[in-house]
DNA sequence: CTGTATCCTTAGGGATACTG
DNA sequence: CAGTATCCCTAAGGATACAG
Protein backbone atom coordinates (compact mmCIF):
# COMPACT_ATOMS: atom_id res chain seq x y z
CA UNK A 1 0.00 0.00 0.00
CA UNK A 2 1.46 3.91 -0.83
CA UNK A 3 -0.25 6.70 0.65
CA UNK A 4 -2.81 8.97 -1.31
CA UNK A 5 -2.64 12.48 -1.72
CA UNK A 6 -5.93 12.20 0.10
CA UNK A 7 -5.21 10.90 3.40
CA UNK A 8 -1.17 11.45 3.65
CA UNK A 9 0.09 13.49 6.76
CA UNK A 10 3.41 11.93 7.17
CA UNK A 11 5.99 8.98 6.66
CA UNK A 12 5.55 8.35 10.21
CA UNK A 13 5.20 4.41 10.76
CA UNK A 14 2.77 5.64 13.90
CA UNK A 15 0.49 7.61 11.13
CA UNK A 16 0.51 5.07 9.36
CA UNK A 17 -1.09 2.79 11.01
CA UNK A 18 -3.86 5.63 11.67
CA UNK A 19 -4.46 5.99 8.18
CA UNK A 20 -5.85 2.24 8.14
CA UNK A 21 -6.75 1.62 12.09
CA UNK A 22 -7.80 5.01 13.16
CA UNK A 23 -11.39 5.34 14.12
CA UNK A 24 -13.94 3.35 16.41
CA UNK A 25 -14.33 0.03 14.06
CA UNK A 26 -11.67 -1.37 11.79
CA UNK A 27 -9.69 -3.07 14.48
CA UNK A 28 -12.43 -5.12 15.66
CA UNK A 29 -13.03 -6.66 12.40
CA UNK A 30 -9.75 -7.70 12.71
CA UNK A 31 -9.81 -8.84 16.09
CA UNK A 32 -12.96 -10.95 15.08
CA UNK A 33 -11.34 -12.61 12.43
CA UNK A 34 -8.19 -12.93 13.96
CA UNK A 35 -9.19 -14.73 17.76
CA UNK A 36 -13.40 -15.34 17.23
CA UNK A 37 -12.49 -17.16 14.04
CA UNK A 38 -15.51 -15.40 12.05
CA UNK A 39 -15.78 -15.10 9.02
CA UNK A 40 -18.91 -13.78 7.30
CA UNK A 41 -20.38 -10.55 7.14
CA UNK A 42 -23.52 -11.00 9.83
CA UNK A 43 -21.28 -12.76 12.35
CA UNK A 44 -19.23 -9.41 12.02
CA UNK A 45 -22.97 -7.38 12.73
CA UNK A 46 -23.76 -9.84 15.91
CA UNK A 47 -20.34 -8.36 17.72
CA UNK A 48 -20.88 -6.60 20.88
CA UNK A 49 -20.31 -3.51 20.29
CA UNK A 50 -22.83 -3.31 17.43
CA UNK A 51 -21.32 -2.41 14.19
CA UNK A 52 -24.37 -1.26 11.82
CA UNK A 53 -24.38 -2.51 8.46
CA UNK A 54 -23.21 0.37 6.35
CA UNK A 55 -20.27 0.85 8.19
CA UNK A 56 -19.40 -2.79 8.26
CA UNK A 57 -19.49 -2.95 4.68
CA UNK A 58 -17.20 0.51 4.24
CA UNK A 59 -14.92 -1.03 6.52
CA UNK A 60 -14.54 -4.52 4.75
CA UNK A 61 -13.73 -2.67 1.71
CA UNK A 62 -10.98 -0.46 2.95
CA UNK A 63 -9.58 -3.31 4.89
CA UNK A 64 -9.54 -5.52 1.52
CA UNK A 65 -8.42 -2.53 -0.54
CA UNK A 66 -5.31 -2.20 2.14
CA UNK A 67 -4.80 -5.93 1.83
CA UNK A 68 -5.27 -6.27 5.37
CA UNK A 69 -8.16 -9.01 4.60
CA UNK A 70 -9.48 -10.81 1.19
CA UNK A 71 -12.46 -11.99 -0.05
CA UNK A 72 -13.48 -15.74 -1.01
CA UNK A 73 -16.41 -17.33 -2.15
CA UNK A 74 -17.68 -20.23 0.16
CA UNK A 75 -17.40 -23.33 -1.82
CA UNK A 76 -20.22 -25.06 -0.10
CA UNK A 77 -22.71 -21.85 -0.17
CA UNK A 78 -21.88 -20.10 -3.06
CA UNK A 79 -24.18 -17.43 -1.87
CA UNK A 80 -21.81 -16.43 0.82
CA UNK A 81 -18.50 -14.76 1.07
CA UNK A 82 -15.98 -15.89 3.12
CA UNK A 83 -13.26 -13.01 5.33
CA UNK A 84 -10.09 -13.70 5.88
CA UNK A 85 -7.10 -12.44 6.93
CA UNK A 86 -3.85 -11.98 4.37
CA UNK A 87 -0.47 -12.37 5.52
CA UNK A 88 -0.40 -8.76 6.20
CA UNK A 89 -3.59 -8.62 8.51
CA UNK A 90 -1.78 -11.59 10.29
CA UNK A 91 1.41 -10.03 10.79
CA UNK A 92 -0.63 -7.48 13.05
CA UNK A 93 -1.40 -10.19 15.67
CA UNK A 94 1.77 -8.96 17.71
CA UNK A 95 0.12 -5.34 17.79
CA UNK A 96 -2.66 -6.96 18.89
CA UNK A 97 -1.18 -9.21 21.95
CA UNK A 98 0.64 -5.89 23.12
CA UNK A 99 -2.86 -4.16 23.02
CA UNK A 100 -4.39 -7.04 25.22
CA UNK A 101 -1.70 -6.96 27.58
CA UNK A 102 -1.90 -3.50 28.32
CA UNK A 103 -5.64 -3.42 28.33
CA UNK A 104 -5.61 -6.15 30.71
CA UNK A 105 -3.03 -4.10 33.54
CA UNK A 106 -5.33 -1.12 33.09
CA UNK A 107 -8.44 -2.22 32.84
CA UNK A 108 -10.46 -3.89 35.30
CA UNK A 109 -13.04 -4.34 33.07
CA UNK A 110 -11.14 -6.18 30.52
CA UNK A 111 -11.94 -9.88 29.81
CA UNK A 112 -9.33 -11.39 28.91
CA UNK A 113 -8.88 -15.71 29.82
CA UNK A 114 -6.19 -15.41 32.96
CA UNK A 115 -4.53 -18.58 31.07
CA UNK A 116 -4.14 -16.29 27.97
CA UNK A 117 -2.28 -13.53 29.99
CA UNK A 118 -0.10 -16.19 31.47
CA UNK A 119 0.89 -17.52 28.33
CA UNK A 120 1.23 -14.52 26.86
CA UNK A 121 3.85 -13.56 29.37
CA UNK A 122 5.61 -17.31 29.98
CA UNK A 123 5.45 -18.35 26.49
CA UNK A 124 4.35 -15.32 23.78
CA UNK A 125 6.20 -17.53 20.83
CA UNK A 126 3.64 -20.56 21.24
CA UNK A 127 0.66 -17.92 21.45
CA UNK A 128 1.18 -16.58 18.61
CA UNK A 129 1.70 -19.90 16.20
CA UNK A 130 -1.05 -21.40 17.98
CA UNK A 131 -3.25 -18.03 17.32
CA UNK A 132 -2.24 -18.47 14.02
CA UNK A 133 -2.98 -21.93 13.73
CA UNK A 134 -6.71 -21.57 14.07
CA UNK A 135 -6.89 -19.60 11.45
CA UNK A 136 -9.04 -20.21 8.47
CA UNK B 1 -9.49 4.17 34.03
CA UNK B 2 -13.28 2.59 34.28
CA UNK B 3 -16.02 2.41 31.40
CA UNK B 4 -18.47 5.38 32.14
CA UNK B 5 -21.97 5.43 30.24
CA UNK B 6 -20.92 7.50 27.47
CA UNK B 7 -18.58 5.37 25.29
CA UNK B 8 -18.65 1.86 26.85
CA UNK B 9 -19.31 -1.01 24.01
CA UNK B 10 -17.64 -4.34 25.30
CA UNK B 11 -15.39 -5.40 27.58
CA UNK B 12 -12.97 -6.30 24.93
CA UNK B 13 -9.37 -5.55 25.50
CA UNK B 14 -9.06 -4.27 21.86
CA UNK B 15 -12.21 -2.12 22.12
CA UNK B 16 -11.01 -0.32 25.12
CA UNK B 17 -7.83 0.63 23.89
CA UNK B 18 -9.96 2.44 21.04
CA UNK B 19 -11.99 4.43 23.37
CA UNK B 20 -8.96 6.47 23.87
CA UNK B 21 -6.54 5.74 21.30
CA UNK B 22 -9.70 5.51 18.08
CA UNK B 23 -8.76 8.75 16.47
CA UNK B 24 -6.48 9.98 14.25
CA UNK B 25 -4.49 12.22 16.71
CA UNK B 26 -4.12 10.36 19.87
CA UNK B 27 -1.68 8.62 19.29
CA UNK B 28 0.78 11.05 17.87
CA UNK B 29 0.84 13.06 21.20
CA UNK B 30 2.17 9.56 22.69
CA UNK B 31 4.78 9.30 19.72
CA UNK B 32 5.82 12.94 20.39
CA UNK B 33 6.12 12.44 23.91
CA UNK B 34 7.62 9.04 23.59
CA UNK B 35 10.38 9.70 20.13
CA UNK B 36 10.53 12.86 19.88
CA UNK B 37 11.43 14.34 23.54
CA UNK B 38 8.28 16.94 23.14
CA UNK B 39 7.29 18.38 26.21
CA UNK B 40 5.57 21.36 25.12
CA UNK B 41 1.83 22.60 23.35
CA UNK B 42 4.12 24.60 21.21
CA UNK B 43 5.94 21.48 20.02
CA UNK B 44 2.99 19.58 19.47
CA UNK B 45 1.44 22.00 17.36
CA UNK B 46 4.69 21.86 14.77
CA UNK B 47 4.37 18.19 14.40
CA UNK B 48 4.28 16.86 10.60
CA UNK B 49 0.32 15.90 11.10
CA UNK B 50 -0.53 19.63 11.72
CA UNK B 51 -2.98 18.83 14.17
CA UNK B 52 -5.27 22.01 15.29
CA UNK B 53 -5.39 23.77 18.53
CA UNK B 54 -8.42 23.04 19.73
CA UNK B 55 -8.12 19.23 18.85
CA UNK B 56 -4.76 19.21 20.53
CA UNK B 57 -5.83 20.95 23.60
CA UNK B 58 -9.09 17.99 23.41
CA UNK B 59 -6.85 15.41 23.41
CA UNK B 60 -4.10 16.39 25.77
CA UNK B 61 -7.09 16.80 28.22
CA UNK B 62 -8.30 13.59 27.70
CA UNK B 63 -5.12 11.84 27.92
CA UNK B 64 -4.62 13.62 31.04
CA UNK B 65 -7.95 12.57 32.89
CA UNK B 66 -7.17 8.66 31.40
CA UNK B 67 -4.19 8.51 33.39
CA UNK B 68 -1.71 8.57 30.21
CA UNK B 69 0.50 12.06 30.30
CA UNK B 70 0.47 14.43 33.22
CA UNK B 71 1.19 18.05 33.42
CA UNK B 72 3.37 19.74 35.36
CA UNK B 73 4.88 23.62 35.60
CA UNK B 74 7.91 24.12 34.49
CA UNK B 75 10.34 25.32 37.34
CA UNK B 76 12.38 27.33 34.93
CA UNK B 77 9.70 28.95 33.31
CA UNK B 78 6.16 29.84 35.34
CA UNK B 79 4.32 30.20 32.23
CA UNK B 80 5.38 27.37 30.59
CA UNK B 81 3.62 23.46 31.04
CA UNK B 82 5.87 20.43 30.37
CA UNK B 83 3.80 17.32 29.75
CA UNK B 84 5.01 14.00 29.95
CA UNK B 85 4.11 10.29 30.16
CA UNK B 86 3.03 8.57 32.83
CA UNK B 87 3.79 4.84 33.94
CA UNK B 88 1.14 4.02 32.04
CA UNK B 89 1.83 6.04 28.84
CA UNK B 90 5.00 4.30 29.43
CA UNK B 91 3.57 0.70 28.99
CA UNK B 92 2.57 2.00 25.38
CA UNK B 93 6.01 1.49 24.44
CA UNK B 94 5.81 -2.36 23.57
CA UNK B 95 2.51 -1.17 21.42
CA UNK B 96 4.05 1.13 19.63
CA UNK B 97 7.22 -0.91 18.45
CA UNK B 98 5.08 -3.48 16.92
CA UNK B 99 3.40 -0.53 15.06
CA UNK B 100 6.30 0.99 14.00
CA UNK B 101 7.58 -3.22 13.25
CA UNK B 102 4.32 -3.45 11.04
CA UNK B 103 4.37 0.11 8.78
CA UNK B 104 8.35 -0.35 8.05
CA UNK B 105 7.44 -4.22 7.08
CA UNK B 106 4.10 -2.84 4.72
CA UNK B 107 5.35 0.79 3.79
CA UNK B 108 7.62 1.77 1.39
CA UNK B 109 7.43 5.10 2.70
CA UNK B 110 7.60 5.19 6.50
CA UNK B 111 10.95 6.52 7.20
CA UNK B 112 12.02 4.66 10.38
CA UNK B 113 16.43 4.11 11.05
CA UNK B 114 17.24 1.32 9.70
CA UNK B 115 19.88 0.85 12.71
CA UNK B 116 16.22 1.36 14.47
CA UNK B 117 14.98 -1.98 12.99
CA UNK B 118 17.82 -3.84 13.04
CA UNK B 119 18.19 -2.84 16.90
CA UNK B 120 14.62 -3.87 17.33
CA UNK B 121 15.39 -7.07 15.51
CA UNK B 122 18.15 -8.38 17.59
CA UNK B 123 17.92 -6.46 21.18
CA UNK B 124 14.63 -5.32 21.57
CA UNK B 125 15.09 -4.99 25.41
CA UNK B 126 17.37 -2.84 25.01
CA UNK B 127 15.29 -0.54 22.45
CA UNK B 128 12.91 -0.55 25.30
CA UNK B 129 15.15 0.66 27.68
CA UNK B 130 17.19 3.04 25.94
CA UNK B 131 13.66 4.69 24.98
CA UNK B 132 12.68 5.05 28.45
CA UNK B 133 15.84 6.20 29.93
CA UNK B 134 15.68 9.20 27.53
CA UNK B 135 12.38 10.18 28.57
CA UNK B 136 11.82 13.54 30.35
C1' DC C 1 3.60 30.62 24.67
C1' DT C 2 -0.47 28.09 26.38
C1' DG C 3 -4.30 27.55 25.81
C1' DT C 4 -10.04 29.00 24.96
C1' DA C 5 -13.72 30.13 22.23
C1' DT C 6 -16.32 30.43 18.17
C1' DC C 7 -17.74 29.65 13.64
C1' DC C 8 -18.42 26.63 10.13
C1' DT C 9 -17.81 22.48 7.20
C1' DT C 10 -17.28 17.81 6.51
C1' DA C 11 -16.93 13.09 7.68
C1' DG C 12 -18.56 9.44 10.60
C1' DG C 13 -22.01 6.89 11.67
C1' DG C 14 -26.99 5.31 13.38
C1' DA C 15 -31.55 3.69 11.60
C1' DT C 16 -33.83 1.57 8.42
C1' DA C 17 -35.62 0.22 3.91
C1' DC C 18 -34.52 -2.39 0.15
C1' DT C 19 -32.37 -5.87 -3.33
C1' DG C 20 -30.49 -10.40 -5.14
C1' DC D 1 -28.01 -14.05 4.39
C1' DA D 2 -25.01 -10.47 2.21
C1' DG D 3 -24.84 -6.62 1.23
C1' DT D 4 -26.54 -1.39 -0.93
C1' DA D 5 -28.74 2.79 -0.60
C1' DT D 6 -30.74 6.67 1.58
C1' DC D 7 -31.90 9.77 5.07
C1' DC D 8 -30.51 12.36 8.68
C1' DC D 9 -27.94 13.84 12.62
C1' DT D 10 -24.09 14.42 15.47
C1' DA D 11 -19.35 14.53 16.42
C1' DA D 12 -14.84 15.53 14.58
C1' DG D 13 -12.17 18.71 13.15
C1' DG D 14 -10.12 22.97 10.33
C1' DA D 15 -9.48 28.11 10.59
C1' DT D 16 -8.96 31.74 13.09
C1' DA D 17 -9.58 35.20 16.69
C1' DC D 18 -8.77 36.06 21.24
C1' DA D 19 -7.04 35.94 26.30
C1' DG D 20 -3.83 35.38 30.32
Amino acid sequence: MTHNSENFRSNCPINFVLETFGDKWTLLIVRDLMFKSKQYYGEFLKSNEKISTNILADRLQKLESSGVIKKAMDTQNKSKVLYSLTDKGKDLLPIMLEITSWSHKYDDKTNVPENFIKALSTNRASVISQTLSKLK
